[in-house]
DNA sequence: TTCCATCTCGACAATTTCTCCACATTTCCC
DNA sequence: GGGAAATGTGGAGAAATTGTCGAGATGGAA
């Protein structure tokens, strides 16, 4: 069951940016262009998590945060623009788990998102271990063994294995996975995802003959072993 | 268990103020708006430490401070509307462990409640020690132990090694260990941690060769050898 | 006050990681 | 098998991240 999360935001990039990256670390996400219509999606999904831009029209972020607090104990991540030194904005929160400052990146806003959410749910399924075809990838330690050994990987190495083994058999595209290891605001070369997945095999089975893990699906693009 | 702070103000402005930041450096806060609910509360849930407001209707904050004094021993600390030499003597007199004047930044109260019950409780907690990788964390003397010798660490440097050390091998962000450092999830250079690490090595390994503690794992964070 | 310890932050160097190209090899489809 | 398209591979910069030093800022103590 995927946890769901909100983000309330009225600039159409950002809220964009923050969905594409969120549902590609596997999240459901709700997004609301201003504050009345995210509080009413609060109320009606109920989401595990919410994001929220500080600067909204209309209902103010810190109002919709008032509110939201008021209905329940979701988490909230708040976006800040960064502006002055933050002690008169910083004055104002009021039970925001955590903030962001804008620009952010959106590899951090996944970050915290997870940090924050482990936190919430503390106790239940911790998605900070994946296992699949005799591979672990611990996400705390930022590690992944295999069968005798383990081995250090770099984080885009890192993420475009997490997506899969995340969902092993399931094939992804190289749009996919540069999204997933770089953010949909980039349009590159894909054919870098061939490189990262080169130096994957060869720290995964650097022995001729060692088991393969990644396999290419020709003209799709690459899944993990079944 | 989160310590508990109790804050006494009459101001809700104040009194918000405070209860947000102490919240979000990890405290459990009460607040009372005026003297004799928060010597009712006080006695009730004894808190760790008081934040009293020195101007307060009624029951005076001196009164309280006196009245807290002869129950027991919780750490005060005075807040002062002006610079009245009188009033931080009398303050202090009473036996306040530290004063602050308003207007103050939110941040320094959080630094002065984390340093006055530092210091209180240095004397309480004897066995509050951390043990990991060769290396002995001793809370109530701000020191570490490793083979054949013992160093003194800064307040900064030793809350970033306790983090390391109670989960080794957990890899821990920039953006972590800042907010773990400073108790306050706010925004702030997150290079800063780099000089504390930096530090942090030459202490504790202050001849080339010497067995590395803590490691970096780029594009992540750092973590303590496992 | 002045001194001292600590922390923050900027600048630049050192290092690691990523992207991209050129070309070799494989796969697919006829 | 032949040709076209897709993928594998090596390596050279480019980009991003981290190491390091040192100058202010700040707060606490003498």
């Amino acid at each position: 069951m995927p946890r769901t999360v909100l983000v309330i935001d009225d600039e159409p990039k950002i809220a964009e940016l923050c969905r594409d990256y969120l549902a590609a670390a596997g999240y459901a996400v709700l997004t609301a262009s201003d504050g009345a219509l995210g509080l009413a999606l609060a109320r009606r999904e109920r989401p595990d998590l919410v994001v929220l831009d500080l600067m909204l029209p209309g209902m103010d972020g810190l109002d919709v945060c008032r509110a939201l607090r008021r209905d329940n104990s979701v988490p909230i991540i708040m976006l800040t623009a960064r502006v002055e030194e933050s002690d008169k904005l910083i004055g104002l929160e009021l039970g925001a788990d955590d903030y962001l400052t804008k620009p952010f990146s959106p590899r951090e806003l996944v970050a915290r998102v997870r940090t924050v959410l482990r936190r919430a749910v503390a106790g239940l399924a911790t998605d900070d271990v994946i296992r699949a075809g005799g591979l672990t990838l611990d996400r705390a330690r930022f590690k992944v063994s295999l069968p005798g050994r383990e081995v250090t990987l770099t984080p885009t190495e890192f993420e475009i294995l997490a997506a899969l083994v995340g969902q092993p058999g399931r094939v992804f595209s190289r749009a996919q996975l540069l999204t997933i290891a770089r953010g949909v605001a980039f349009e590159s070369y894909e054919r870098a995802i061939d490189s990262h997945i080169r130096n994957l095999r060869r720290k995964l089975a650097p022995e001729a003959g060692d088991p393969e893990y990644i396999v290419t699906v020709h003209g799709v693009g690459y899944k993990l072993v079944e």
